[in-house]
RNA sequence: GCCGCCGUGGCGGAAUUGGCAGACGCGCUGGAUUUAGGAUCCAGUUCCUUAACGGAGUACAGGUUCAACUCCUGUCGGCGGCACCA
């Protein structure tokens, strides 16, 4: 039985056809009552039957076998919708349509991500409530997707705004907040189990609770914003450009602020190795694994000296152990090479370590000072892509190297990072280019330990090969060189293996107002001023929404909007305690995190979602959006749904089972001249009539070539010895294909596209262009080839000629001839397969074939046709349903069983067997498919005599039914 | 610099994963029908050469194989990501 809702007998009527919109051109006076295919008619009267009959409602619980398909859903900017939108949205509204009809209880929700910059921006701009604009532009949205024929449940629409998802969203983050990372169980605990120590319990409530606070996955912490004094606001990293402000470039300074961290690094080894079983494209998850950035080494402590002797020191050391914190006495380095430690030559520590005003000396001190200044000054831009070279200051101090108790210099320079490692290492030169780069430049001694090839004439070797000036590691090979050196620093307590991750805990705070408040509140002393303890507000008092503001202007100070709330939202007093509510939002990607979960139960009030329901829907299937997201929001969900999990509150490990990426849709191409090109020539060009407009910044931009109102035409340019000149002259011109954007005027708009084509049109035309994962540029005639495609269609089904509605003479209730049935067979088993490995480009072309078979074909059975609509359905599901229709069924065919292909069907009476004489084709021979082997051979031999004249045949190769090769001499 | 993906007609792209390269569509050419076509139907369309036969060809240069768009090595070009992560 089908899963959906059935559909009631009050099916459409197919009315006559009122005033039909020629596509282009002149108005047709004969074709004015024909029927035509018309999809500006029958595509909104199938949209509201399927409105009107809930045909697409999921059920609450699985009927049947599950799937649950899921795009990644928008943001809806003012813009409305693109077309690279309905792509990934097409493909997976054809595998829901195509899960249905084959029985599958299908889950297909849609939402807004609605929360975010642009927003804000214009509610500074108008001064009026982001929500307004928000409300209004997902109504644009909404009306776009449905006029695109998606076949969404609509009933369980949301959008990360509103106020009861993110009454769940700041649900979550409590939760994230009364949880503690158990290392040894490696999981997620709630924070009333965590283990607090003597000391801190003896110190009392207070220290207590900070304590946990200390431990939680949601903690606080000082971390640097972009502040722009001149725009007067905080900015996000993706609005800051090369240390400068996206609109009008102003400066940004980075300044230190109480930010909220999430500790996504504790779950960093989970999240790396749990992508191991999903079904993501390779390429995401090597991202991902690069993000994350496991690497393994050691830690090794380095006595700072001359404070003590070195022989005593490690002696005690040996006795208490490896410190789990280093002390002062010692400076802690990461390291992945272990094995080169007899080449660490000195040391290197961050300009922001903690230890380097006490290891700077008198004489050094100036000096020092002046560095660390200059360095904090400068952007990570400039201590990275642009210091080529190397830059540090000596501190005066000296650490001892524990493998031979030599003293090394300790230096402070800012290619060294204080957020990776320990913030300090031990240079290693002869093994590590960048220290080799900065030994060169300030005249520090190199050791190599690896023995380099004779032919190698580099600098630092980073190769593999057998230690040298390595004391008791000599000979070694690196890898067993590492796994010694550990053991020796390990019974020595001097080190210990280590595994570290470049992923760094989410900075999850923002200093603006349109986006989840985070129920927390401050407690506040007498004075009225936070006394650094935190209350979380109550889950039942929950949502914290946002206040009214009087306007949204930036108030020119580095802290959060929300500061402007009237007091009685702002100080809440609970139990007859003063608090300061956080005034700090979420970032966008938080309600991202999680509405994949509550599409299966949008409307429970009582929780965030019902676990029986979880069970039964969770995981998604199928998850189709954009590479852009390869990182941060399918890491940022997949930390938050491990905690969910170690909380017993989802049943899933991951949540996205198997992952594609849509590519992405450019616009036509243009042709372009280069800045310098365009200057060159400007006069000539317009006294061609030709206008260049400036697209791409700095060193990309380029000019794209107008002429009147649109692009230069092809017509306008020809190829001259493989170049591309602008007609007429010796201007060379290059073609490409870009990113759309209004600035290059390529933008295509889907209302237009469906207007003049119809939604089925697009939805073809965006499947056909190519395969789903590559990028393609638009082309307006492919859209027209695809409508071309859609008449066809309609034509062999439908008499155009005819003064009212009605079937084509050549459609007839007659069995089809064995021809006729090999070839709908062909294709059920193509289209089938191609859309369950998501080759919609190829299904669209078998369905083409199917139609330019039948229309050649003077009988066209029905039954034929009728399971032939049902194969177009899922692409383009207006014209399928009403043909269906047209063909004497009631109901809408979207749960009708999909069509399945009978391979004795597929049997052809003679196959075309090509034969090769040494790999090249010299004859083709018809045969039976049941012909054998050695009659086989026999045919070919006869087929390529001539050939075969006077040569040996010294090998025949015979590959069963598909072709035959001799290999003569 | 490092990592990943990709280079096939005039264009978008096919090729059962080593077995007839160019499916399907666009564009173009010719024909039929039509008062007309930017409609429809039919045929052709990788390049060179030809009356026919043939030859070359999947970025380039090699290699493995009876057989390579497909596998291997190197080079060039494009796109995306990361970028002092010790």
């Amino acid at each position: 039985m089908p899963s959906g809702p059935r559909c009631p007998r009050s099916r459409p009527r197919s009315q006559p056809l009122e005033s039909p919109v020629p596509r282009s051109g002149l108005p047709l006076p004969r074709a004015f009552n024909m029927p035509r295919y018309n999809p500006a008619h029958i595509e909104p009267r199938w949209q509201t039957y399927w409105e009107e009959n809930e045909t697409f409602k999921a059920p609450e619980m699985p009927a049947a076998e599950k799937v649950y398909v899921l795009d990644m859903f928008p943001y809806p900017s003012g813009e409305g919708l693109h077309v690279g939108h309905p792509e990934g949205y097409t493909a997976t509204d054809i595998v829901c349509r195509f899960e249905r009809m084959r029985d599958k209880s299908v889950l297909h929700p849609m939402g807004f991500d609605a929360f975010g910059l642009p927003a804000e921006e214009y509610a500074i701009k108008t001064n009026t409530p982001p929500r307004e604009s928000t409300e209004k532009n997902i109504e644009t949205f909404t009306r776009q997707l449905k006029m695109l024929g998606f076949s969404y449940d609509w009933s369980r629409v949301l959008a990360t705004t509103d106020v009861e998802y993110f009454r769940w969203t700041q649900w979550i983050f409590l939760v994230l907040f009364d949880t503690w990372f158990d290392h040894e169980q490696q999981k997620g605990r709630p924070i009333g189990e965590l283990p607090i120590p003597n000391d801190i319990q003896a110190e009392g409530e207070k220290s207590v609770r900070l304590y946990q606070d200390e431990h939680r996955l949601a903690f606080q912490a000082d971390a640097l914003v972009n502040w722009c004094p001149a725009l007067g606001t905080v900015l996000a990293n993706e609005e800051v450009i090369d240390g400068k402000s996206e609109r009008g470039s102003h400066p940004v300074q980075r300044m230190p602020l109480r930010q909220w961290m999430l500790r996504i690094t504790e779950y960093a080894e989970r999240l790396e190795k749990e992508l191991d079983d999903l079904s993501w494209p390779e390429g995401i998850k090597t991202m991902q694994r690069e993000w994350i950035g496991r690497s393994t080494g050691a830690e090794v402590d380095f006595l700072i000296a001359p404070d003590v002797d070195f022989e005593p020191w490690q002696a005690e050391r040996a006795k208490t152990g490896f410190p789990r914190k280093p002390g002062d006495d010692v400076l802690r380095v990461y390291t992945t090479r272990p094995d080169t430690l007899f080449g660490a030559t000195y040391m290197v520590i961050a300009p922001e370590h903690p230890f380097v005003d006490r290891l700077t000396t008198d004489e050094q001190r100036d000096a020092v000072k002046d560095y660390c200044e200059q360095a904090a000054g400068k952007s990570d831009l400039d201590r990275t892509e642009l210091a080529k070279e190397k830059t540090g200051v000596f501190s005066g101090s000296y650490a001892v190297n524990p493998v031979n108790g030599e003293l090394i210099p300790i230096w402070v320079a800012d290619y060294v990072l204080i957020s990776y490692g320990t913030g300090a290492i031990m240079a290693v030169p002869g093994q590590d280019e960048r220290d080799w780069e900065f030994a060169e430049v300030f005249g520090l001694p190199i050791i190599r330990t690896v023995q380099t090839p004779d032919d190698f004439d580099g600098k630092a070797y980073l190769e593999d090969g057998p230690a040298i000036n390595s004391g008791f590691l000599n000979g070694l090979e690196v890898t067993e060189a590492k796994a010694k050196t550990i053991d020796w620093l390990a019974s020595k307590a001097l080190g210990q293996a280590k595994v570290n991750y470049k992923l760094r805990d989410w900075l999850f705070s923002r200093q603006r107002f349109w986006g989840e408040p985070f129920p927390i509140l401050h407690e506040l002393d007498e004075s009225g001023q936070p006394n650094g303890l935190l209350r979380a507000v109550d889950p039942d008092d929950l949502p914290v929404d946002l206040p009214y503001l009087e306007d949204y202007k930036p108030h020119g100070r580095p802290e959060p909007p929300l500061g402007k709330a009237p007091d009685d939202w702002l100080y809440p007093v609970i139990d007859g305690k003063k608090y300061r509510r956080e005034t700090n939002t979420m970032p966008q990607w938080a309600g991202s995190c999680w509405y994949f979960l509550r599409f299966i139960d949008n409307t429970n009030s009582e929780a965030f979602i019902d676990p029986e329901k979880e069970k039964a829907w969770m995981p998604v299937d199928l998850y189709i959006g954009g590479a852009e997201h390869a990182v941060l929001h399918l890491l940022y969900s997949r930390f938050w749904h491990k905690v969910l999990y170690d909380r017993g509150y989802v049943s899933t490990r991951e949540p996205f089972q198997r992952l594609v990426n849509q590519g992405m849709i450019l616009g036509e191409p243009q042709y372009h001249l280069s800045p310098a090109a365009y200057e060159a020539s400007k006069e000539r060009l317009s006294s061609l009539a030709i206008t260049g407009v400036e697209a791409g910044s700095n060193e990309k931009a380029t000019f794209v070539l107008k002429h009147g109102d649109g692009d230069l035409p092809e017509d306008r340019t020809e190829k001259r010895k493989g170049q591309l000149f602008l007609k007429d002259t010796d201007i060379t011109l290059t073609a490409r294909a870009d990113k759309m954007a209004k600035s290059r005027g390529n933008v295509v708009n889907p209302d237009t596209i469906v207007r003049d084509y119809g939604a089925d049109s697009l939805r073809l035309y965006e499947m056909f262009m190519g395969p789903l994962e590559g990028s393609m540029p638009w082309s307006m005639s492919g859209v027209n080839g695809v409508r071309n495609f859609l008449d066809r269609v309609w034509r062999v089904i439908v008499d155009q000629d005819a003064e009212a509605l009605a079937l084509s003479p050549s459609v007839e209730d007659v069995p089809p001839t064995e021809e006729q049935a090999r070839v709908l067979h062909k294709t059920i088993k193509a289209v089938t397969h191609d859309i369950e490995t998501l080759g919609f480009n190829t299904a669209i072309a078998r369905m083409m074939e199917f139609v330019n078979f039948f229309t050649r074909e003077s009988t066209r059975p029905k039954s034929a046709l009728e399971q032939f609509v049902l194969l177009l359905s899922p692409f383009a599901p207006h014209i399928a349903e009403e043909l269906w229709h047209l063909l004497g069924n009631g109901d809408t065919l979207a749960y009708e069983p999909w069509p399945t292909h009978d391979p004795s069907l597929l049997v052809e009476d003679t196959i075309e067997i090509p034969v090769q004489v040494l790999g090249k084709v010299r004859a083709k021979i018809q045969v039976s498919p049941e012909i054998s082997k050695d009659d086989l051979i026999a045919a070919a031999k006869e087929a390529v005599a001539e050939w075969l004249e006077g040569k040996e045949i010294k090998k025949t190769i015979v590959v069963p039914g598909r072709m035959v090769n001799f290999v003569v001499r």
